[in-house]
DNA sequence: ATAGGGTTAG
């Protein structure tokens, strides 16, 4: 906030008064002034701040106008703080002054500390009214800045031009039209606006009449109708525009070279690069990117190297570039040698950690980007909000969510159902409930979310109350909404209306049955025992079954204990994915549950010969901010003493209770007398006993397993919940578990 | 020296 009494004492002097002759700034400004004064603008202009505040200070005489160039200088830099500091200390502070530090504040600063300063303003312009509209519209509020441009008492070029675009930039294509309608007098930029603003929703044709009916058009309305061409994929129309425009500039060119780029001609691309007469940053950043679009990375730092200078979308398109084709450790050295860095840089590097599963960097990253002081913008939130996710970091989930409202985030669509997943993923649903709740906008994603995490909790009955409040809105189903509702059913054992919505979709919602749903009609099926119907339903459809439909066969025939349907199911896997230790373990499990111990054997030969690696299972628990994990047989906790002798103790109040435990469950890969001692101190069970000693009374224990839920445990938890009268949810690789008075909500199908 | 239209990066 700008301490404003320092604008009063400024304003005071502000006089309207005719100043007494001879004072050294009115009169015959002398020339050598004027000089200074151009001096000073040409050094802000190039960036140098530090020669242009040399000169001023070496300066003998200054006029206003002198103060005012250092003050466009500094606000043109960014250097907000010497701008208001500056300001303070100008004697006599014009009209021109004010504006200057107006807009710097409307910028770089907030609306409020403008509308402060507009409203002390001793004398307002039209350029103050125009500040105003403007600055209102570049941040969405549109009907302020239709007040700003009511008010003002005089409206120029630059008024109507400021309001049409206010209308254009937020999307209001249709009000811009009857301002348009409304008067006569517009010139080559109104109607450029108007233009611009159908060719940003993909509108040519009116774009073109306009272009076609307009009095008289400039460079700028070739322009856009060649880039508006370009960017649709309409080349031919764009090249024929290109060739019919009477003047050319760097603008027409490059919208070509980018045009081609996007529409994935690289070599037309490069020919019309090459044929410029002339080339700025941007051009040379388009066929950058058009390179990295194509995934040339070598030919893309090759011309990276070559350019005559860079700007920081440069910078960027590199970063991204490595980013996308995977190549981590590439965009991190770009970024730590990139000389400035913006939000996009930053969001970017965030992106790419967060996309490519290092939480650790991800987390770091956003700290050292507070650090900054970098604003984080949407985009940033919502990589740190994926990263929480996937960490299951719920403290950290719930800090980021009160930031996001404080800054106006968390009720829009993109940062919000990131909010949501967070919520679902960190296993509480009723946050994510809430934050649905609170959101202004909902969109297909939204509504996804809400279903598919409902159901990845066991809880079908809300995932499928959500799908009937959906029908009644705007919002269509899609292909992945019906994945989440079939999923639904699935986990909760509603198998004919599964089968009802999987034959009922394309006629009612247009959805047409992909693999991801044939995937959970097999589970569904499997599930409920129907393993014939499931696997004809395999033999029956249009694709080639994949390695998951065979693992829903699996798991079924598990449940099902159909060691011959399970032992063919798992041969298919091992043909697609030989490497997938998952199933080694599952087929594993079955062979063992039906005491078939020799078959266990050469499972475990099997995984040697084919040097399938078994992922070591490992969990963790958030308890006061802070994470702590554990491993099977875990020995180096803090805690471990405190941890095992509750152990003990439990593991008798549960046998008390009737709790066997399930030896049969294990990869049988320990010594027979072993393995009751193994199974006890599996690392799910290590966490949650964790998280009951330390976790209050009547608040869930939140336990992450990186692989699926062992069945001892799974069986163990139950009783737990019950013992201890605490609700368990855990997250393991597949779905999420929520143990409650003796029994869990995915009703022991997993 | 301040305010309105067109090209690149997310």
């Amino acid at each position: 906030m700008l301490p404003s009494r320092y604008l009063r004492s400024a304003a005071r002097q502000t006089s309207h008064r005719r100043p007494a002759a001879g004072e050294a700034f009115q009169g015959k400004l002398d020339a050598e002034v004027i000089r200074h004064n151009k001096a000073i603008t040409a050094h802000m202009r190039a960036g140098r701040v530090a020669e242009a505040e040399r000169l001023f200070a070496a300066m003998p005489r200054r006029s206003t106008s002198t103060y005012n160039a250092m003050l466009a200088g500094y606000a043109a830099n960014r250097r907000l703080p010497l701008a208001v500091s500056l300001f303070r200390t100008i004697p006599r502070p014009d009209t021109f002054s004010y504006n200057t530090l107006l807009h710097a504040l409307a910028v770089s600063s907030s609306l409020t500390d403008a509308r402060g300063l507009f409203d002390e303003m001793p004398v307002k312009d039209s350029v103050s009214y125009n500040v105003m509209i403007s600055s209102h519209a570049n941040h969405g509020l549109v009907s302020l800045a239709r007040n700003y441009f009511d008010l003002a008492p005089e409206k120029d070029a630059v008024s109507w031009n400021g309001m049409l675009a206010a209308y254009v930039r937020n999307g209001r294509i249709e009000d811009a039209r009857a301002l348009f309608t409304s008067r006569t007098e517009w010139d080559a930029i109104s109607w450029n606006a108007l233009m611009a603003g159908y060719v940003q929703r993909g509108n040519m044709a009116e774009a073109k009449e306009l272009f076609d009916r307009m009095p008289a058009r400039d460079v700028v309305s070739w322009n856009i109708m060649v880039s508006g061409y370009a960017r649709g994929g309409n080349m031919m129309e764009a090249r024929r525009l290109f060739d019919a425009a009477p003047v050319r500039d760097v603008f027409t060119w490059t919208a070509v070279v980018s045009g081609f780029a996007q529409n994935g001609m690289l070599e037309e691309a490069r020919k019309v690069f090459d044929a410029m007469p002339e080339r700025n940053e941007v051009s040379w950043n388009a066929m950058v990117a058009a390179y990295v679009q194509h995934r040339m990375m070598e030919k893309a730092k090759e011309l990276f190297n070559m350019m005559p200078c860079r700007n920081v979308a440069s910078w960027n398109t590199m970063l991204t570039g490595y980013a996308q084709a995977g190549m981590l450790e590439e965009a991190k050295v770009v970024f730590d040698m990139m000389p400035q860095k913006d939000a996009v840089s930053w969001a970017a590097m965030l992106a790419a950690y967060s996309q490519g599963g290092y939480s650790e960097e991800t987390m770091q990253l956003f700290i050292e980007m507070g650090r900054h002081g970098e604003w984080v913008n949407r985009s940033a939130f919502a990589c740190v909000l994926s990263t929480c996710a996937d960490i299951a970091a719920l403290e950290c989930g719930m800090q980021l969510h009160g930031r996001l409202m404080k800054a106006g985030y968390g009720v829009g669509c993109f940062v919000g159902n990131a909010l949501l997943a967070m919520y679902f993923k960190c296993g509480n649903m009723e946050h994510a409930r809430n934050a649905f709740e609170e959101m202004e906008e909902r969109d297909v994603v939204s509504w996804n979310t809400m279903i598919a995490g409902y159901a990845r909790h066991g809880f079908g009955k809300e995932a499928l109350d959500i799908f009937d409040t959906m029908k009644t809105t705007s919002t269509k189903p899609d292909d992945i909404t019906m994945v989440g509702v079939l999923a639904a059913c699935s986990h909760s054992g509603l198998v004919e209306k599964g089968i009802s919505y999987f034959y009922s979709m394309h006629h009612d919602f247009g959805v047409t049955a992909k693999p991801e749903h044939y995937t959970c009609m097999i589970d569904l099926l499997g599930r409920a025992g129907r393993l014939t119907e499931a696997h004809d339903l395999m033999k029956d459809m249009p694709f080639e079954p994949d390695s998951t439909m065979w693992g829903a066969l699996l798991g079924a025939s598990r449940i099902h204990r159909n060691p011959e349907l399970g032992r063919s199911a798992a041969e298919k896997i091992f043909e697609l994915e030989p490497e997938n230790a998952g199933m080694y373990v599952l087929l594993s499990n079955i062979y063992a549950s039906s005491g078939k111990w020799c078959d266990v054997g050469k499972m475990r030969v099997m995984m040697e010969e084919r040097g399938v690696k078994k992922v070591p299972g490992f969990s963790w628990i958030e308890v006061h901010n802070k994470v702590h994990t554990f491993s099977v047989g875990d020995c180096v906790h803090p805690e471990k003493e405190k941890i095992y002798a509750f152990l003990e103790d439990l593991d008798m109040r549960m046998k008390k209770a009737g709790y066997v435990s399930a030896t049969d469950m294990v990869l049988h890969d320990v010594e027979e007398e072993e393995k009751e001692h193994m199974l006890k101190y599996h690392s799910e069970k290590l966490a949650a006993a964790y998280g009951i000693l330390n976790i209050p009374l009547g608040r869930p224990i939140r336990v992450i397993k990186n692989l699926r839920v062992c069945g001892d445990c799974h069986n163990a938890f139950k009783y737990i919940s019950a013992i201890e009268g605490r609700l368990i949810i855990l997250r393991d690789s597949n779905r999420f578990h929520h143990f409650k008075d003796g029994s869990c909500s995915c009703g022991d199908y997993w």
